[in-house]
DNA sequence: AAATTTGGTTTATAACATAAACTTGTTTAA
DNA sequence: TTAAACAAGTTTATGTTATAAACCAAATTT
């Protein structure tokens, strides 16, 4: 049988910015709208999700006077994301 | 950047339908619906959609009496799914 | 000081996944 | 022998998602 994905992850913008940040730790808005290719709308609405699912960390600061919002990964986000990975390789390799 | 991500292949139902068949070659419907756990409808639709596309075949004979309905892969349908594996892959491991 | 750019958020819409209801025909039980 | 239950799907309706378009506020440039 095959496992359920977390519909949180299986979704092409939010996969690729955990994907990010797994890698980087850290990220400013405009770094993962530019590394994604998303618009800035889609991206906000994405980022509140993976954030209410506590998935990552979502820091409201300033640089110098301009808004700056930076995005951290959780541990567990962290954990979803291993998961997901592992559920969707059954799906790869066929049997 | 990430590679954009076949929207067709990128569903759970639809994935483990092409999972399923690139390792069996043939397979009935009810014997994919118990394998994926999916409802009958779900199932119906969803094949429809990869069949328009031309991802499997669907062919529609007869067992005795009753109606059946066996699916195949096609060589389309097998380079897409090989596709989307190696597009997704890049999403899988960071960089 | 008007226009443009930056850094986003909110809202409207179109696509999608899914389940529920339905159809057609076949067994099985009364 | 006919009524009930079952098999094998299909169609339709609904709720969710993804996405883009429109919008907003503040800062910067012309």
């Amino acid at each position: 049988m095959f496992p359920t994905l977390d519909p949180l992850l299986h979704s092409e913008l939010r996969l690729a910015v955990m994907s990010l940040l797994i890698s980087t730790e850290e990220a400013e808005f405009p770094y993962i709208k530019e590394q994604t290719g998303a618009t800035a709308g889609n991206l906000s609405v994405q980022l509140d999700k993976l954030s209410a699912a506590g998935y990552i960390e979502v820091e409201k600061t300033f640089k110098g006077k301009k808004p700056c919002t930076i995005c951290r990964i959780t541990p567990t986000g962290l954990h979803a994301f291993e998961q997901y990975v592992k559920a969707l390789k059954t799906y790869l390799k066929p049997r």
